[in-house]
DNA sequence: GTCTATACACAGATAGAC
DNA sequence: GTCTATCTGTGTATAGAC
């Protein structure tokens, strides 16, 4: 599967996200009819998402975000009961959308390097075309009090755990080298992490997904299969 | 060579770091005395790094600052213009002070293979004696004002030259596999900047930055060596 | 060179009309 | 549901005494 059909088929667009938003808290805020408080949460978070890309989530002001949804600072409030609440709802939000995507591509394929470049691919393509949500999951999870801190390191230790449970079914089959398996793991993230944060860079050679996923993966097979 | 000795031998400390500074600015700050100055400026680097990293650049208060370094608010405002003229002179200093470490490697060795392993080796012994810097200049950058960000960029293309050049020459002495340099040297760099962007992973796993720089090179070695 | 006191702008948040 | 007007705290920065 390439990019182009991966975000077709699986990719959920900013409508589904703001959906499952509302629905899950629904009585925290003011705003009761489900179209218009779909509607706006997607245009709230496309906006937050925006501003923050650029100079950070403490920075925006909510009068920022007032012009740049063309909502009153009023209406605002009527969706999230502070600033700080909106930045957890993102965050927490976020983190339940990646977990299930990946899970559900984890659980797909049997053989382990086949599942293994299943799930790296599936990450990668996740990021590129939720891009601006990994993006401020990672930046902003400073400003987090120290629970949902606590709930991000779990995240990171989570798809952690899905890559070095495959390496381990692999190694016990003879198929991959042995090898220290929480290292290795961590080299994995670190590449599929590489392509959100450093975009412009991959934008001002022209290099697509497609093309980084698949040079990830001759990395993958260099190093964990057996010669 | 280890951390322990890289660290003895070569890593700059805080008040080499708040002389090259005081000597650097010496015209744009108040105070005239050099011993009063870097000990100062020392403290203030500190406690700037300190707080950023749990809250960000942003969110730190001139008076978080003021309170850390047991300085006024006056007196601090000595040392530099204002809050944003202290995160460029930080991104600045970090920026030459890395450059010129990293160059001082670079030209050590001849041999492709070597060289290599000598500045990713280097680089991440200077991310972890310089880490609060390191990291520092990543999650800063985007609060940096458009002709200093361009900086950044700049030099975060210049370090990937220096692999991408050992790579080409690798290449063509045919020790090293033919393949596209500057996906390759994007990946080297994501492991480098793995291991000050999640250092906390590897402190509750107790992996030392040794144990983490031959990982890496096992990568380096799999990937990049011809067969 | 460092302090205290203060100016003044702007932040997040709410009240109450519509 | 959304608006405008406004409250109150906190931010950066400076003035002027010591």
């Amino acid at each position: 599967m390439d990019f182009k059909e991966f975000k077709k088929k699986i990719a959920p667009s900013g409508k589904d996200i703001a959906r499952e938003v509302f629905f899950q808290n629904q009585n925290a805020m003011r705003i009761k009819k489900e179209k218009t408080a779909i509607n706006n949460l997607n245009k709230i978070f496309n906006a937050v998402l925006g501003i923050t890309q650029e100079k950070g989530f403490q920075a925006m002001s909510m009068r920022d975000l007032s012009q740049k949804t063309d909502m009153s600072l009023g209406a605002l409030y009527a969706y999230f009961p502070g600033k700080e609440e909106l930045l957890g709802i993102i965050q927490t939000q976020g983190r339940s959308m990646i977990k299930g995507l990946l899970e559900q591509f984890a659980n797909a394929r049997e053989e382990p390097f086949e599942k293994l470049k299943a799930v790296i691919k599936a990450h990668i393509f996740l990021s590129e075309s939720l891009r601006p949500w990994f993006f401020f999951m990672f930046m902003e999870a400073r400003n987090l009090k120290p629970a949902e801190l606590k709930a991000v390191k779990a995240m990171e230790e989570h798809t952690q755990k899905i890559l070095i449970d495959i390496l381990e079914q692999g190694e016990k089959k003879e198929i991959f080298r042995p090898n220290d398996h929480l290292l290795t793991s961590s080299m994995l993230k670190a590449m599929q992490q590489e392509w959100y944060l450093k975009r412009w860079k991959y934008k001002k050679h022209n290099i697509s997904v497609d093309q980084y996923v698949d040079h990830v993966l001759t990395w993958v097979e260099a190093f964990c299969l057996c010669p």
